[in-house]
DNA sequence: CGACGCTGAGATACCGGTTTCTCACCAGGT
DNA sequence: ACCTGGTGAGAAACCGGTATCTCAGCGTCG
C-alpha cells in the first residue's frame, strides 16, 4: 500500500532513486516493447484507464470527441485487449468446451459442425476435446476443459451414470448429447434407439426376414446397448449378436461371421461397420439384398453413396449439435435448459434391403 | 446498483468498519460461497498466497511439513487455481487454435484429429474454428482465436498471399498446412498436389487414356488450383475441366456432364466427388472401370468402401496434424519451426480404374 | 441564491494467480 | 564473537482488464 507514487503508467516516473536502480531507463521508442496494454494507451490519449475501456466497450456515457481520441490512440498503438485479462476481470471465457469419444466418428463430427456454427454465431468459441474413448481419462478431461470455458456439452460420454452424477456440480452448466441420465441436473439430447430399431424391425419383417445378425458396437457405448438391447427385446426374431466395433474396418471383417451365421439380415451398430459389412459381402460374392439384406444406424453423409445405398435410420446429428448450444446457452444465462429431448429417427429405405430369400 | 448486500464473497467478513479493512477475518463457514481461491487455502493453511502457489506448482523450496498442510488445506476446500489467472499471469495459455475452411471435409477432420491427440499428449487444449471458407471471415477468426491461444495452425486458408503476408506478425507463432506462402515467416506444411496428379496421369496413360475429364473443386482452393495447374501442363492430355465441387452430392450431380465430355477417365478434386460420380455413373449405367475409369485424391477412409473401390492417391492427413503440433511447440517455445515440408502423396490403385475402351 | 440532481471522467479496488524482493534465521568459517 | 552465505517464507508488485466509488462542474428548481 505504501509508496506506490503513481501507477505503472510507464514512461519516467520510476527514475527516482529506487534501490536496483534505474535499470530500463528511457523506454521513449514508439513502440514500447510488448504490444500496447489499456494503460499505454490511456497514457497516449491522456486518460484514465477507465475511460479507455469505456470507449473499447461502446459505453455511451464518454464524450463523443474524447471517443474518438481515444479509439484513434489505440488504433495508432493497434492495441487490442488482452482476451487474458478481460477472463479474469469478466469472469467469463467466451467459450464452451465439446468432449467427444472419438473425433474420426462422423456422428461427433457432425455434433462438432452444429455446435461449432452456433457458438461461432453467437461470437462463442469452441474447445474441442477428444477422450479417446477411455472413461476415467474422459471425465478428468471434461473437468480439466470446464475450466477454460462456461460451459460444456458431453457427447456420448462413456464415464458410468454415477460418477456423471457425482460430477455433475463441478461440470455444470452442461449438456449431454447421445445419452441419458437419471437425476442430472442437465438437460440431454438423445435418440431413441428403441424406435429406431424399431423401424429397422418392422421394416425387415415386413419384407419377411426372421433370422437377424447384430454387428455390435464398442461396448461402453450406451447408444450400443439401447440398440441391443432393443433387438433383443424383439421375440419375433432370431438373433445373433456378433462383436464388431465401429469402424468400416470392423464391419468389414465381420463379413464372413456374417454368412457363417445364416442370418438373413444384417444390422450394423452404425452406418460404418453396415458399410464395411456391405464391402465384406460383396467381396465373398454375396448379394446384397438378394441373399442378405443389410442395414445401418445414423445414416452418415456416406450412406447414400454405398454400393447399393444403405437401407438405415437418420439422426439429425447438426441438429444436436445446434440444439446443445441453445440449451447450454439458456443455461449459462441462468435460465432453465429445458426438458430432455429424445430425437426420433427416421427410416430411410434405399437399396441394400429387399425381401428375405425363400 | 449501489447497496449491492454482499458481493460475490458472501458471508460476513466484511462486516468490519474500515474502508479497505481485514477483509480476511474467520472464513469459517465450511463453503465460503463461491469456489475456493489461492487466498482461501492461505488463510486455511495459515501460509501466505506465495507459499501455496509453490506448493501447487511443485516448488521444491517448501518445507515437506508445510507443503503437505497446504496440500492437506487445498484438499479440503477442493481448491483448483483460476485457469483465467494462471493465464494472465504467465502470459500462456496452455491453448493451441485450429482454423479450417470446412469441418465437414475429411481433409481437416483428420488434421483436427492428428491436432488434436498431438496437443493432448503435450497436455495442451485445443480450440477450434471454422471459417465456412469466407477468406476475409477467416482472418478475422484467426485472429481472434490467436487471442485466446498461444499459436495457431491454419488449414488450407483461402486468404491471398498478400493478407497472409501483412497478417504474419500478429498471427505468430502458426503453421501452414495445405498451403504453402512464398515469403512468410512460417513453417507449412503441404501436399505435392502436382507429384500426386503426376502419379495419377502416369497410371492412366499407360491404361491407355488420353481424354480426361477434371471434376474441379472450390475455386478459391488452392489446392485445386495446383491439381488443375499440374493436370493442364500435361500436354499429352486432351482435357476438360468441369465445374463442381467438394461434396459427395457435387460430384453425383456432375456424372451427366461425365458422360457428356466423352472422356474416358475421370479425376475427382477429392475422394467425396469421385465417390459421388462412381454412384451417378452407375444410375447411368456406366461400368466403372469398364467404360470409365475413375480417380480420386485423398484417401479418405471410405475410398477403400466404394464400389468399386477407389483408385486414389493418399495423403498423410493425420500425420500433418501431428507434424504440425511438432512445428508449433518448437515455435512457441522460440526454437525454428523447420522448414516447409511438402509430403509427396502416394498412387493406390484399386479397381475404379482400368483400360481404356477402345 | 443555495440546495439538489445529473453527468462525465478520474481514482481505486478488485479478479486470482505468479514472481521478485526482502528479511529473519541458522550454520559455517576465520 | 562477527561477518558471510544460504534458505525458507512472507510482503508486495505485477499481469491487464472491469466496475464501483468519488467528485468536480454545471444546470435547474424552489
Amino acid at each position: 500500500m505504501r509508496a506506490s507514487p503513481e501507477d505503472r503508467d510507464g514512461d519516467d516516473e520510476r527514475e527516482a532513486a529506487a534501490p536496483t536502480a534505474g535499470r530500463v531507463t528511457g523506454r521513449r521508442g514508439p513502440r514500447p516493447a510488448g504490444p500496447a496494454t489499456i494503460s499505454s494507451v490511456a497514457a497516449a490519449a491522456g486518460v484514465s484507464r477507465a475511460t479507455v475501456s469505456r470507449v473499447m466497450n461502446g459505453s455511451p456515457s464518454v464524450h463523443p470527441e474524447l471517443a474518438a481520441r481515444v479509439r484513434a490512440a489505440a488504433e495508432a498503438l493497434d492495441y487490442e485487449p488482452s482476451a487474458a485479462a478481460r477472463r479474469l476481470a469478466l469472469g467469463r471465457t467466451g467459450t464452451v468446451a465439446l468432449v467427444v469419444p472419438d473425433l474420426s466418428n462422423p456422428l461427433f463430427q457432425n455434433v462438432l459442425r452444429g455446435l461449432s456454427q452456433a457458438a461461432g454465431k453467437a461470437g462463442c468459441q469452441l474447445l474441442v476435446v477428444e477422450s479417446d474413448e477411455d472413461p476415467e481419462e474422459e471425465v478428468v478431461l471434461a473437468l480439466e476443459a470446464r475450466r477454460n470455458a462456461d460451459g460444456i456439452v458431453l457427447a456420448s460420454p462413456r464415464a458410468p451414470d454415477a460418477r456423471l452424477r457425482e460430477l455433475s456440480e463441478r461440470l455444470a452448466p452442461f449438456v449431454l448429447v447421445y445419452r441419458e441420465v437419471a437425476g442430472l441436473g442437465a438437460p440431454s439430447l438423445s435418440i431413441d434407439n428403441r424406435a429406431g430399431i424399431g423401424e429397422i424391425v418392422a421394416h425387415l419383417t415386413a419384407l419377411g426376414h426372421r433370422r437377424v445378425a447384430y454387428l455390435a458396437g464398442p461396448p461402453a457405448s450406451a447408444g450400443n446397448a439401447e440398440r441391443l438391447a432393443a433387438l433383443r427385446a424383439d421375440r419375433g426374431l432370431e438373433l445373433t449378436v456378433l462383436p464388431c466395433g465401429s469402424m468400416f474396418d470392423h464391419g468389414h471383417a465381420a463379413a464372413g461371421a456374417v454368412v457363417a451365421c445364416g442370418a438373413s439380415a444384417v444390422v450394423g451398430f452404425n452406418d460404418m461397420v453396415a458399410s464395411g459389412v456391405l464391402t465384406g459381402l460383396r467381396e465373398l460374392d454375396v448379394r446384397v439384398p438378394g441373399e442378405v439384406s443389410v442395414v445401418g444406424f445414423d445414416d452418415i453423409a456416406f450412406a447414400r453413396y454405398t454400393s447399393p445405398p444403405l437401407t438405415t435410420v437418420a439422426i439429425p446429428a447438426n441438429e444436436l449439435g445446434r440444439q446443445a448450444w441453445e440449451r447450454l446457452w439458456a443455461l449459462m444465462n441462468g435460465e432453465s435448459g429445458g426438458y430432455n429431448v429424445r430425437y426420433q429417427p427416421r427410416l430411410l429405405v434405399r437399396d441394400s434391403t429387399g425381401p428375405a430369400p425363400s
